[in-house]
DNA sequence: GTCTATATCTAGATAGAC
DNA sequence: GTCTATCTAGATATAGAC
């Protein structure tokens, strides 16, 4: 039956976060629980207790790694598309497929509703940050003005979300397409929104 | 307190589906249960199943209803689109985010993973149904190959389906966007896939 | 056809032992 | 710092009354 808990961590509220990863990579928001992140680490489900006071934290924590891990791997992506905006931009939606194939943890973490009503601050400086990061990319594009460089990063978030929600919900199941080749497609998606009739110069 | 129960309906299933969709648009997939479907009716918790044997079966004639009505609805909007194919698939995205703004009931309710394991013809042909009406408009649009036709579906399915989620998600709230004005940016993203700026499928 | 009542399960959260 | 034990609440599902 279930493995013996005679485990003790040293740092079990990292271990939580992490663990936090894998539930939600495994079974998305919806499944996801202290009880099922304690049962990952054969710990008793009331030792998260003593490092989150209760759910919404935890999830809070969470959140802020994934923002902050989120942004990073956005940046690593951009500069690996080289000079060209568009493709920097583009090359964001692609990072985010795969950030969050690998997780679990994308903006319907970060941004859930349940933590709308919680303030962290920590949270709120990643997550700014992590927007920032974005939105610097859509200007760089050289769209004629701060509001459509807003729209088309919604756009282009919107097309990785989509992307993600697809092959999260099953609907490549069949195809077996990996998250790579998912990914690639969202790029290439992405890279064609910027693109139409007003085009970026050079 | 809880409304008295005297209620009996002359046909519940019926009414457990609407309500279904109540449910689906109030907490999303997440929060949907056959007891919170019953409460919503005013019905004890025992009645639904009566009707269903179980959740899935439930949920699987809402996937049913939920794919018939989503043809139609993007039916309509490509009538109302016009003659231009690439503008008749981009008004599929746009009627994707309004009905599911709705009714809380889009791909990953009717494709959703719990019931990929349920045999039911009746719901089997509603998808596939609605799979053929998005390839028709694919194909329409003149791209050199099927195989491109289908890509310009997912991209244009995931534009639309992406903006649901962050709609969903409440991404958009602060600035209290309406879902009619999401379901327009959805449409004009989903437009400039089809420019033809850079080959899709090079 | 719908009700009440109930058995079982899982999750969130707390108290107190070690 | 983590455990065992326990309480509460809500969900699925079944049995049997009316």
């Amino acid at each position: 039956m279930a493995a013996k808990r005679s485990y003790h961590h040293g740092d079990l509220r990292a271990a939580l976060i992490a663990a936090s990863f894998d539930q939600l990579a495994d079974g998305g928001l919806p499944r996801f629980s202290v009880a099922a992140v304690a049962r990952r680490l054969n710990v008793s489900s009331a030792a998260p207790y003593r490092h989150f006071p209760d759910r919404v934290h935890l999830l809070g924590a969470v959140s802020a790694v994934a923002a902050g891990d989120l942004r990073a791997a956005i940046e690593t992506a951009a500069v690996e598309a080289g000079s060209d905006p568009a493709a920097r931009l583009a090359a964001a939606a692609g990072a985010y497929v795969r950030y969050v194939a690998r997780t679990g943890a994308g903006f319907s973490v970060i941004y859930a509703a349940e933590l709308h009503d919680f303030p962290d601050e920590a949270r709120r400086e990643q997550t700014r940050a992590l927007m920032t990061s974005l939105l610097d990319l859509g200007t760089a594009t050289g769209v004629p003005s701060y509001q459509e460089a807003v729209l088309m990063v919604e756009a282009t978030i919107a097309v990785a979300q989509g992307y993600t929600s697809l092959l999260a919900d099953g609907f490549f199941a069949r195809k077996a397409h990996s998250a790579d080749a998912v990914a690639d497609r969202a790029t290439q998606a992405a890279r064609s929104l910027a693109a139409p009739s007003r085009g970026a110069g050079s």
